[in-house]
DNA sequence: TTAAGGATCTCCT
DNA sequence: GGAGATCCTTAAA
C-alpha cells in the first residue's frame, strides 16, 4: 500500500502527449475509451510498466498517470521486488519503479480499480490535505505546445516525488 | 513484414 | 551527467 504523491493528466484526443491523441483507438489504448475506474497499463522503452487511472465518462479517452507513491505498507515485499539495493526512497519514486514495487504489469491492464487486488481508497479522515504543486509533464518534449502545460501535480512535502523542484534537468517550475 | 521510436531506470564516471 | 538496456506498439509498405 502507498499514498499517491505525484500524477500527470493526459487528455486525449486533443492532447498530443496522450496515447489516445487524435482518437487513436487500438488494442493498447482501448481501455481509455471505456468507463472510468479501470487501469491503463503499458510498457515504455521495452522495459518499464506504467500505471494509469482511466478517468472521465466513456468516450473521453482521458487518463491519469501515477508517477510516484509514498510506500506505506509491505515495504519488505517492495524491496524484494525492486532488488536489495533499493533504498526506502528509491522503492516507488518513479512510474516504472512503483509498478515494479506493486508488481503491476500487463496482467493489470483493464483491472477494476474499485476491487482487490489493485484498488484506490480514500485517505484517512484525519490526514492533512497536502500542498500540491504543479509543473510541466516529464519526458514528452515531442508534444509541441502541449509539453508546456502544467499538468503534473505533486505533493510539495513528500520526499517520494520523482523529480524535485530545482534539481530537475528540465521543465520544472513551481506554481501555487 | 518491417522499421522506428518511446509518458524510464540503472549503472558508471 | 550520460549511455545502454530492450521489446512492444504503431504505421506504412
Amino acid at each position: 500500500m502507498g499514498r499517491i504523491v505525484e500524477a500527470e493528466a493526459y487528455r486525449g484526443p486533443e492532447d498530443r502527449a496522450a496515447h489516445s491523441f487524435g482518437g487513436r483507438r487500438t488494442a493498447r489504448t482501448e481501455v481509455m475509451f471505456g468507463p472510468p475506474g479501470y487501469a491503463y497499463v503499458f510498457l515504455v522503452y521495452g522495459l518499464h510498466w506504467h500505471f494509469n487511472l482511466v478517468t472521465t465518462a466513456a468516450g473521453a479517452p482521458h487518463a491519469v498517470l501515477i508517477r510516484a507513491v509514498e510506500p506505506l505498507e509491505g515495504l519488505e515485499l517492495m524491496a524484494d521486488r525492486r532488488g536489495s539495493s533499493a533504498s526506502h526512497r528509491d522503492l516507488t519514486n518513479g512510474p516504472g519503479k512503483l509498478c515494479s514495487a506493486f508488481a503491476i504489469d500487463r496482467a493489470a491492464y483493464g483491472a477494476d480499480l474499485t476491487r482487490a487486488p489493485l484498488f484506490l481508497s480514500e485517505p484517512p479522515r484525519e490526514a492533512a490535505r497536502p500542498r500540491v504543486l504543479r509543473s510541466p509533464r516529464i519526458g514528452i518534449d515531442y508534444a509541441g505546445d502541449w509539453a508546456a502545460r502544467p499538468w503534473r501535480f505533486y505533493d510539495a512535502q513528500s520526499r517520494s516525488v520523482s523529480r524535485r523542484p530545482g534539481s530537475a534537468a528540465r521543465g520544472n517550475c513551481s506554481a501555487r
